[in-house]
DNA sequence: GTCTATAGAATGATAGAC
DNA sequence: GTCTATCATTCTATAGAC
């Protein structure tokens, strides 16, 4: 689909990659072997191009991070701020939450990679991180909601019960693959089922 | 348990690391930072020695990393063999497996958390890949199984609901402390309450 | 001529290894 | 400490489409 000129139709002054190709090619290239561990030189060469030549594009290597985190994070944010908007219980808005974020995942799966993986080694990384726990303790506040409203179990903890679920949904992200035979609405629904009915058979005897 | 000279009681020569004090620091600082973003000069600082004085305990920075893989890895295979070695059903089976996975990844946090980073930038990462993506494949036998005796609903595929127990279990490194107020035993029964029953309250008003 | 994408050469800093 | 290799980055200049 946005494979190189067909998107904006008419671009002036010599062909080659933009902003948006190179970012995309060095987003996969972080995936695939680490930030820390992609070099300049690596994403040159991968793109065929001269490391000079990449920085008429982004004014660092970490500018192509920040960008990346930016879109994981801001549709993320956009998920639950969402949820939160709908007049439901704080039970329906989970599932919401949840329905929501594996849809994320899937569609943006380069970048929200990316930001699950982050160690927090610079000021980019840690302020991705210290919203991405933002996003995670508002969660939180909707689990203990629905807790009270005794549409969620209360002998686990709110919080323990938060990352046992998103753990649960992030870790889609290290084996989903679009071109794969997975459908992503398919995948929210066995998350849900998972999370909120478990694994056991339903209880059809008796 | 494992912190300084209480280990082997009586060590001989010139006072300092050894080897497996070395390592234990080696392997928290490449957690902290990531593996690729550690140098060995970081390493040296944080132990108050020289680079130099640090190659006469190992060889490269890598045999520091595979050390630490064969750690994890080895536990881990070890509960699954216990497990299969068990005159149980598969069903029981496969709740001993995420108890044990727990047990090991709470236990032996550093070096599993290490593993479960490992982006394959060298051979010594393929293969501790390699040994993982076994071990799941094992786990996942154990849950067709289960399925078959149907003692595990059936319409959820059999690959992705191991992923997705694995990817609950697994997310634990992301945020258990040994020196927290969350039991592991605990966390085990917990995960295989979400895993199993799900999070909706128990059925008891009928 | 103007716009965009591109190289080449060289910077200083830091990497792992010994 | 010292080695060589590689790191991210910058400067200056040019190639090609309008």
């Amino acid at each position: 689909m946005t494979t190189s000129a067909d998107t904006a139709a008419a671009r002036r002054g010599r062909p080659g990659y933009d902003r948006r190709q190179v970012l995309d090619v060095a987003v996969t290239l972080f995936n695939e072997q680490g930030y820390d561990a992609t070099s300049v030189a690596d994403l040159a060469e991968r793109l065929g191009l001269s490391k000079s030549a990449l920085y008429h594009h982004f004014a660092s290597k970490e500018e192509l991070l920040a960008i990346a985190l930016e879109t994981a994070l801001s549709r993320l944010e956009a998920v639950l701020d969402g949820a939160l908007a709908l007049d439901a219980s704080a039970a329906d808005r989970l599932e919401h939450v949840i329905r929501g974020a594996v849809a994320v995942l899937t569609a943006e799966l380069p970048s929200v990679t990316l930001l699950l993986r982050l160690r927090g080694n610079s000021a980019v990384e840690v302020a991705a991180l210290e919203r991405r726990r933002l996003f995670d303790q508002r969660v939180t506040g909707l689990v203990r909601s629905a807790q009270s409203e005794g549409r969620l179990r209360a002998d686990i903890d709110a919080g323990v019960a938060t990352r046992l679920i998103f753990g649960m949904v992030n870790s889609v992200v290290e084996w989903y693959r679009p071109d794969g035979r997975v459908d992503p609405a398919l995948l929210a629904e066995d998350v849900l089922t998972v999370a909120l009915s478990g694994l056991l058979p339903r209880d059809d005897h008796g």
